[in-house]
RNA sequence: GCCCCGAUAGUGUAGCGGCCUAUCAUACAGGCCUGUCGAGCCUGUGACACGGGUUCAAAUCCCGUUCGGGGCGCCA
């Protein structure tokens, strides 16, 4: 049976123990040699010896990254520096790699992220770098928890879609046989539908695809969204389930995770509600105070968000976004100039977009015109407002950089395993 | 869409007109070595992105191409 190598640690000294996974390194004295074992869970080290191994000639001749099993007994009581080691009784070689690696996974020497990125199977191994997904998994975890202890269902709307854009975003054009078709820019309209349909709280989460040519670190051409849509509720509600959403699943994974983060730099601490909110006229008149020139209507640039993290530090909310810089679906405050939205920030960068959203039939007709939108594209989503539409809000929340920001990595692409960004397409 | 920067062995780099038959590290190959743990020691293989141009002379300067990194706008 095997044993993960993490487990090795709960077993008696001399218990018998089969591993599997790969040869991190090898360090060979002749009659002697040293395996350098490493599964998803972590490394021990294994020692070979000429008189007791029959193929101990072919394993002298192991290369580094080739994959073995390892049956053996377990040394608590070993003069390695880890304490422990297992004395090899049997070693299966399953297979072998080939030489040199196109990017070692322990070298000593630093590597290009393109480089990284052409072979990201290599580099997923790095234990940092499987950790950010184990925590990426964990966290989305504890967010669908969060989200069934609520009563949300989780759906999945499609993909390939034929309305033209939301605003904001050019779109990727994909043939549909003799129609054109769009990969979807977000499920915001579809999650309304499901409002119409009596589903009363929806989430999803799922890939949103942006056609625009960015070249930065935080963005992405395909990303993850976690999408929230619920009815009858406003935008300071919805503001609440993304707050305790995020935090509950943020201090699970700390109880969780928080020795292993540590244990490879990734500092994290527990995360408070509610989260500090200031209103986005509140907010120019802070950047202003704090030597930039904004007016009302301008969106605040990344110099803008840095200074605003620095007040914050963590996580906050911006809110009350002027209607011009929302999309036609975003619902108006009482002052027609400002719409019920908010984002969420950690630190500089926004991770969030959410509002509470039209629900009156006539009230989005008029949008359309003011946005200059062509309403006969929308007519599918028109539709499920005319025959009962209750009031509701949602948002959406970027996966990618929510867990960028959280374990500080320095680029959204640290938090994507395969990203496709303004030039890559492969691997 | 606009702007800036870069490309030298498998990987990461030094060199920035002649000292380059190109530096160093790491990896890789071979050898020595019975307890290594950044193993050590010896030997070896291995690179100037591509195409033009300037010059007596180009890795080095100029132009173009390709590929890559980043900033802005916009956004998750």
């Amino acid at each position: 049976m095997r044993t993960y190598i993490a487990d090795i640690k709960t077993l008696d000294d001399g218990s018998d123990v089969t591993i599997k996974g790969w040869v991190q390194e090898t360090r060979k004295i002749k009659n002697l040699m040293f395996i350098i074992m490493r599964d998803n869970t972590g490394s021990i080290q294994v020692t070979a010896k000429k008189d007791s191994m029959k193929n101990y000639d072919q394993l002298y001749d192991i290369t580094r990254e080739s994959v073995i099993s390892v049956y053996g007994t377990l040394n608590k009581k070993s003069i390695s520096k880890s304490g422990m080691e297992i004395q090899g009784i049997e070693i299966e070689i399953l297979s072998i790699a080939d030489t040199p690696l196109p990017l070692g996974v322990i070298d000593r020497v630093s590597a290009d992220f393109d480089t990284r990125l052409n072979n990201r199977f290599l580099d997923l191994r790095k234990p940092e770098h499987l950790l950010i997904f184990q925590f990426e998994s964990q966290l989305l975890f504890g967010i669908r928890e969060f989200m069934n202890k609520e009563n949300f269902i989780e759906v999945h709307t499609p993909k390939i879609v034929a309305a033209a854009t939301e605003g904001g975003a050019d779109l990727f054009r994909v043939e549909y046989f003799e129609k054109n078709a769009f990969l979807n820019q977000s499920p915001q309209l579809y999650k309304e539908i499901l409002i119409a349909s009596g589903f009363d709280k929806v989430f999803e989460v799922g890939p949103a695809f942006r056609a625009e040519k960015e070249n930065t670190v935080r963005h992405l051409n395909e990303f993850t969204s976690i999408d929230m849509e619920a009815a009858f509720i406003d935008d300071k509600k919805a503001m609440e389930y993304l707050e305790n959403a995020i935090s509950y699943a943020v201090n699970r994974n700390i109880d969780l995770m928080h020795t292993k983060l540590e244990e490879y730099g990734y500092h994290l601490e527990k995360i408070e509600t509610p989260f500090p909110r200031i209103s986005y006229e509140d907010g120019i008149k802070y950047l202003n105070d704090h030597g930039l020139k904004l007016n009302f209507g301008d969106d605040f640039s990344p110099e803008a968000n840095k200074i605003l993290a620095e007040k914050f530090n963590g996580f906050y909310f911006i809110t009350g976004w002027p209607s011009d810089m929302r999309p036609f679906y975003t619902h108006p405050d009482t002052n027609p100039a400002l719409t019920k939205s908010f984002d969420l920030q950690l630190n500089d960068i926004e991770v969030t977009s959410g509002a509470q959203r039209i629900h009156n039939y006539k009230m989005l007709e008029d949008n359309f015109m003011k946005k200059g939108l062509n309403k006969n594209d929308f007519e599918f989503y028109e539709k499920a407002f005319k025959f009962g539409m209750p009031p509701h809000a949602g948002w959406g929340l970027g996966l990618e950089r929510l867990v960028m920001n959280l374990l500080h990595l320095n680029n959204v692409r640290e938090s994507t395993l395969f990203p496709r960004d303004r030039t890559r397409l492969s691997p």
